[in-house]
DNA sequence: CTCTATGTTTAATT
DNA sequence: GAATTAAACATAGA
């Protein structure tokens, strides 16, 4: 479920489903999920609220409640949320629910995540993993001088930087994959070799990606998971470009796909 | 049974 | 000390 485009898509459905209404259960017994919080602090410190806005940076959602308590949210790599109605009953992998309080019927959001890589954090002000995120491409946009000076600054890969999230927000193994496919830069160029044409062409191919993503989700087939990529996922199958088989690599320990002919290898 | 997976943190190694 | 790399986490699906 993650990564920028997804995550944001899940902030706009929990604005819809939550912003004005009153937490009248909140329970979750997955201690992992909490850390470091106990479950009996998460419950404490939800009901009775009202719930302000949610908010987001990079991967990370932050819901506000009306007492100032910030609710902190990754989805970790199978994480989403899902709306029901307040009598339903528990879904496969719930692993945290918030029954809400509204005028006529009761409704209530589940925290669903397989693999229990994501996190639910309560906290009284933002948590160290919100401040330490770079910008984000869609709340600060992405500044083509601090991007540059950013990737300047490092030897690592250029994919290994894309996904630092210090450097830049919400980016990763598919955003990675597909904007330097879309840049023509191949991945494992050196950041710092990078030219000033190519880091500019590298934010546009991470802009029209993030877009592009938004765009396919929002669909009114509403399609979650549905394989609209060029690169990622496509090893082995002819470059859409120029038909060159897209080779697989592995960089610290993640699929990279791209085409060696059409994407360049930057020395410095 | 084996392999891979949209992510992050931590331990180990260079 | 900084930078890399591997391992770990927990589970599903091919």
């Amino acid at each position: 479920m993650p990564e920028l485009p997804d995550v944001e898509t899940v902030r706009r459905d929990l604005d819809r489903w939550i912003r004005g209404t009153r937490i009248v259960h909140a329970r979750s017994a997955d201690r992992r999920v909490l850390r470091p919080n106990a479950p009996s602090a998460f419950a404490r410190a939800l009901v009775g609220r009202t719930l302000r806005d949610v908010a987001r940076r990079g991967k990370w959602i932050r819901i506000e409640l009306d007492d100032g308590t910030r609710v902190f949210s990754h989805l970790g790599m199978t994480g989403w949320w899902v709306a029901r109605d307040g009598d339903a009953g528990a879904e496969r992998f719930e692993r945290a629910r918030i029954d809400l309080r509204r005028r006529e019927h009761d409704s209530s959001i589940r925290y669903v995540d397989s693999r229990r890589f994501g996190r639910l954090v309560v906290a009284r002000e933002d948590i160290a993993e919100w401040s330490a995120l770079g910008p984000d491409p869609l709340v600060d946009g992405i500044d083509t001088r601090t991007f540059a000076a950013a990737l300047a600054r490092s030897r690592r890969s250029i994919k290994d930087v894309l996904m630092d999230q210090t450097v830049v927000a919400g980016i990763g193994n598919i955003l990675a994959t597909e904007a330097l496919w879309r840049s023509r830069i191949d991945p494992r160029s050196r950041s710092n070799a990078l030219s000033a044409a190519d880091v500019r062409a590298l934010a546009r191919g991470l802009r029209t990606e993030i877009d592009r993503e938004l765009a396919t989700r929002a669909a009114p087939d509403g399609a979650e998971w549905n394989d609209t990529f060029m690169a990622y996922g496509h090893a082995g199958e002819p470059c859409p470009r120029d038909g060159t088989p897209l080779v697989r690599v592995v960089q610290s320990g993640r699929t990279t796909t791209f085409c060696k002919k059409c994407q360049i290898l930057r020395r410095s």
